[in-house]
DNA sequence: TACAACGTTCACTTATAGTGAACAAGTGGT
DNA sequence: ACCACTTGTTCACTATAAGTGAACGTTGTA
């Protein structure tokens, strides 16, 4: 049986509430928030602001975000191989492209964008990294999501879909669709599903183990990105069958 | 009274584990490492996993940072305000002096550089950002150590002090002499305390209450930074003050 | 000047955090 | 191929600390 620390669960909580807000929050507003009483939430304050994880404002009494989640965030950036790994090959694709690169991780039920490559042209698009996303929502995701076990897709669409344009993948079966498409050709281009008038070409990376757990894409302007589709999907393909190899990935045929 | 929640710290102290540890840590060498019981630290671990904060290697059942922590560390770089203000005025120094040059802050009783600029010289000195360090270790936080008060500085000094050169400062007599001559001076100029054949040159950011929160220094090997010391301190100062000025500061004389 | 909202403190009680031993699974050595 | 050791995981138990809710002191505003 999992029986969790209540005290640890509420103090990520707390952290967790700052991610959607500004910068700075009062113990009577988060008490609100996490539906506990403010002495407790003052306890969980103190004792993460001992540890630096959180910090008071003394002008007005407020809380913050702390410096050692600087440090922690910092830690799991320097651990992370794939992004080492990968750099390299993401610059050759940019080069090409003069797209937005990006590297997409997969973490529990969502998807994170971990390293990128600006465009080079003036008028460009741009992704947040670092901040987690849902699996189903972009190329890069889905064709992570494609190849993940039939049970674990069906976990991550029997929730709610989250739209973002109103041409975004609504029902479950949708984005089924997709996902067999994805493993048929090996790759996925869409357009304004995520933002409107953008175009994304993603390929799946595989590990040693067969397992993929990151993608690479290039992602700009619909039409920069159509004229030139037959080009980027192949130097797509071609990154991401480079970094699987040198990943220890044998490919089957 | 402070009444600091056990098993929150517990938890704060796990994750500060891996910041001088290998990526992935196993469960009898944490409960080691923090005198807890396995059965207690396995709790943590599920818990801190279920957020997120800490993810479970499936290969070798070892733990590691999780990718959660990636988001709150970048949402406290969001929100801190100086780095935005300060970053074009950095901009310039690094173009006059072809130099490192570092954004260093307080946090508690540590000094953490939040931003740096890389030097244009192909062999060229670096830091390491969003790392801890002690205040009297660098011109860029005794800068902003001097200028605190003086039970604050004692309490800094009085710990053994952590020497990095066989230059670097051992007793605290001999920062408080630094520290009183950059009070005096208005900057500090020091080579070789930190690491043997560097010099930097550290000026504080006074912000609006008149409080040094904050410090701008460029860092570079001994013989370039000597012969043209006297142009990058007024560098340096010009820099400092033009921030400070842009924070609200109203300097007294 | 009075009110309202805030962060902080406190005594209390129930729920839970941490223990230590037993368990299952895997590794490495002989 | 076997054994012995170490690993991560589970569990019942009890002392302990987590969370409550009301009261306090302070701040800024009407």
């Amino acid at each position: 049986m999992e029986t969790y620390l209540s005290s640890v669960k509420n103090s990520c909580h707390l952290l967790k509430l700052f991610l959607d807000s500004p910068k700075e929050l009062g113990v009577t507003d988060l008490s609100k928030r996490l539906g506990l009483s403010k002495g407790a939430v003052h306890k969980l304050l103190i004792t993460l602001e001992s540890e630096g994880l959180i910090r008071q404002n003394p002008a007005n009494k407020q809380y913050a975000l702390g410096y050692t989640l600087l440090e922690l965030g910092n830690k799991v950036l320097k651990d992370h191989n794939m992004v080492e790994f990968a750099r390299p090959h993401m610059h050759r694709l940019a080069s090409a492209t003069k797209e937005l690169v990006c590297l997409c991780v997969i973490d529990g039920t969502d998807a994170i964008y971990v390293d990128k490559i600006d465009s080079q042209y003036p008028i460009r698009f741009d992704i947040e990294v670092y901040r987690r996303f849902p699996l189903y929502a972009t190329s890069a995701s889905r064709s992570i999501l494609a190849y993940q076990a039939e049970s674990f897709i069906d976990g991550v669409l029997s929730e709610e879909l989250r739209t973002f344009t109103q041409h975004s993948l609504k029902n479950p079966s949708d984005v089924k669709n997709r996902l067999t498409q994805i493993r048929e050709k090996g790759y996925e281009m869409s357009s304004n599903l995520r933002n409107v008038g953008v175009t994304g070409i993603a390929a799946p990376i595989f590990d040693a183990a067969g397992q993929v757990i990151a993608s690479i894409s290039t992602i700009g302007p619909t039409d920069r990105m159509v004229p030139a589709q037959e080009d980027w999907i192949a130097a797509v393909l071609d990154t991401t069958r480079t970094i699987s190899l040198g990943l220890g990935f044998k490919s089957s045929n």
